[in-house]
DNA sequence: GGGGAATATTCTTGTCAAGGAATATTATTT
DNA sequence: AAATAATATTCCTTGACAAGAATATTCCCC
């Protein structure tokens, strides 16, 4: 039974694909911290740090918890998880072969596509 | 010698963060294809696939190479392999354990702040 | 319970990028 | 050298979204 390639999920590449909130990731990599804490560290204004971490948590890639006054935000494992495999599918690009299979399909492309 | 951690180029990841280009890379993964195939299989208007294919070059995420009329696109290893990387720096967050660390944080963060 | 700290939300504005349509470019075939 | 096929480019419009500024909310402490 063959494995069907995984298909990424758009929510999370979006998610990270803003230069703040990967800085908040990235930042994040080393341990939990609070709003305050994340936005003095990037010198990112509050709101825009918190609206950042809300997007983060909407999509699965952070979580909160309240401890009193602050929000403790740190990374969840499964976006991780998920990135980790869809990378892992391209293994045989990072290796370089795509053995003959290149040669193979420009031939295949020559041919009349009547029959596709 | 502490090796630094990764830091995710930020091109290639909004090269990804568009869904019909997803498509099309998750398309190339089974391996070279023409503007026209990738348009064809993807449903996408030619112009559309171009473009797409464009910024995918652009950043390095494809090669092109000309076949008399057609040109051939496929998948570079390079930004998989930085992406891998990238990844495996979260190992920790993937494992799950922050051990203590978060017990320490949140106690240090309690702290006068003027020492920061 | 009032004041202040930490965080969230709302509204507005400007920018950027994707799609559509049309057209330009390059190569091929007769 | 025309006609056609494959691909690239340009222009325009529209929608999404990030920043800024102001304000709302929640919680703690005296």
């Amino acid at each position: 039974m063959p494995r069907q390639n995984p298909v990424m999920d758009m929510t999370t590449l979006s998610a990270l694909a803003e230069p703040n909130r990967m800085r908040i990731v990235e930042l994040l990599r080393d341990g939990p911290l609070t709003v305050g804490e994340i936005a003095d560290r990037l010198s990112l204004r509050q709101p825009q740090a918190s609206k950042h971490l809300k997007m983060l948590s909407d999509n699965g890639i952070v979580e909160v918890k309240a401890e009193a006054n602050r929000r403790i935000y740190k990374l969840r494992p499964e976006p991780f998880h998920a990135l980790e495999s869809w990378v892992e599918s391209f293994r045989h690009v990072m290796e370089d072969r795509f053995d003959n299979l290149d040669e193979y399909l420009r031939k295949l492309q020559n041919k009349d596509k009547s029959e596709l």
